[in-house]
DNA sequence: GCAGTGACTAGTA
DNA sequence: ATACTAGCCACTG
């Protein structure tokens, strides 16, 4: 089996993310003292396993917008907006939360 | 080993 | 608001 590096230390960030608040993956890479590296949190998410209890959905990008797998059906976004909204989170008109308003901050 | 890819981002136009 | 760029670097074939 593979080793996928070492992203324990991101998984362990991401599930102190209170409930109600997101991050963003350069934010995340900050915080596992990886600067600059935010590609390499949005793989540690993709590699995630479906039974993972990693809240892998209150992974945001930098504008607050829900970013796309390659060839993902639209289902899996709607997934992740309705977990977060299931949480108080808001989505405006533009598919957009406010990362102002919801962003962790630890 | 090398080139292509990508749940990213800050900058520029 | 959108579009393109450079930087990033683990993973893949």
């Amino acid at each position: 089996m593979k080793n996928y590096g070492n992203y324990d230390i991101i998984y362990t960030i991401v599930m102190s993310i209170p409930v109600g608040k997101v991050a963003t993956y350069g934010q995340l890479a900050d915080l596992a003292g990886l600067p600059g590296r935010a590609r390499q949190v949005g793989y540690a998410m993709r590699v995630l396993p479906d039974e993972s209890t990693v809240p892998w959905y209150r992974v945001v990008n930098s504008k607050g917008e829900i970013s796309r797998r390659q060839g993902s059906s639209s289902e899996s976004e709607l997934e992740q907006r309705r977990l977060l909204e299931s949480e108080g989170v808001r989505f405006n008109e533009q598919n957009k939360l406010s990362l102002r308003e919801y962003q962790w901050k630890p």
